[in-house]
DNA sequence: GCCAACGTTGGC
DNA sequence: GCCAACGTTGGC
């Protein structure tokens, strides 16, 4: 691998869809959103963290407690342009697909391999990483990607 | 709608 | 730098 690459990570976004659901973003197409709004350090961090390319899941909190789909982050973490502190930082991601079908909550914590899984086990963390195992896992449970 | 869990704020 | 008070998130 060449130097200053690294693997691609994985992530998870929540939203609650009735503010911005990931039909939303779909809709945003590939200029996508800034994910803007996030005052909290450790998923600020994790956005800090991010490197173009990384794929995410985007989750549905509140109303349906699933994974919709995937996303992509399209610009590194930046000053989030909807606050005055310098401190909050997004990055910007778009749509790349919804999942066939939707894993809620309840499945992902009767699963085994996602034991380990942050949103199984720190509900309150908004912006989080994902193993490449886990990704791959509610992936394959959700039956890959529409289209 | 309740409230547990968690994070942040601010007085000391 | 501790910690009580407070605010918020998000599952239930």
């Amino acid at each position: 691998m060449e130097k200053g690459h690294r693997l691609m990570q994985y992530w998870l976004f929540k939203s609650e869809p009735n503010v911005f659901s990931f039909d939303d973003l779909t809709a945003k197409g590939d200029k996508g959103e800034e994910w803007d709004g996030v005052r909290n350090y450790q998923a600020r961090n994790n956005m800090r963290a991010m490197q173009l390319g990384d794929r995410g899941f985007f989750y549905h909190s509140n109303i349906g407690k699933e994974v919709v789909g995937v996303v992509e982050v399209i610009a590194l973490a930046h000053p989030d342009s909807k606050s005055d502190d310098p401190r909050w930082e997004c990055v910007d991601i778009k749509a790349i697909a919804p999942v066939i079908r939707p894993i809620s909550l309840d499945e992902a914590k009767a699963e085994p391999r996602l034991s380990q899984m942050v949103l199984v086990n720190n509900s309150r963390l908004s912006v989080q990483p994902v193993s490449a195992e886990e990704f791959a896992t509610i992936l394959e449970l959700a039956g890959g990607l529409k289209g």
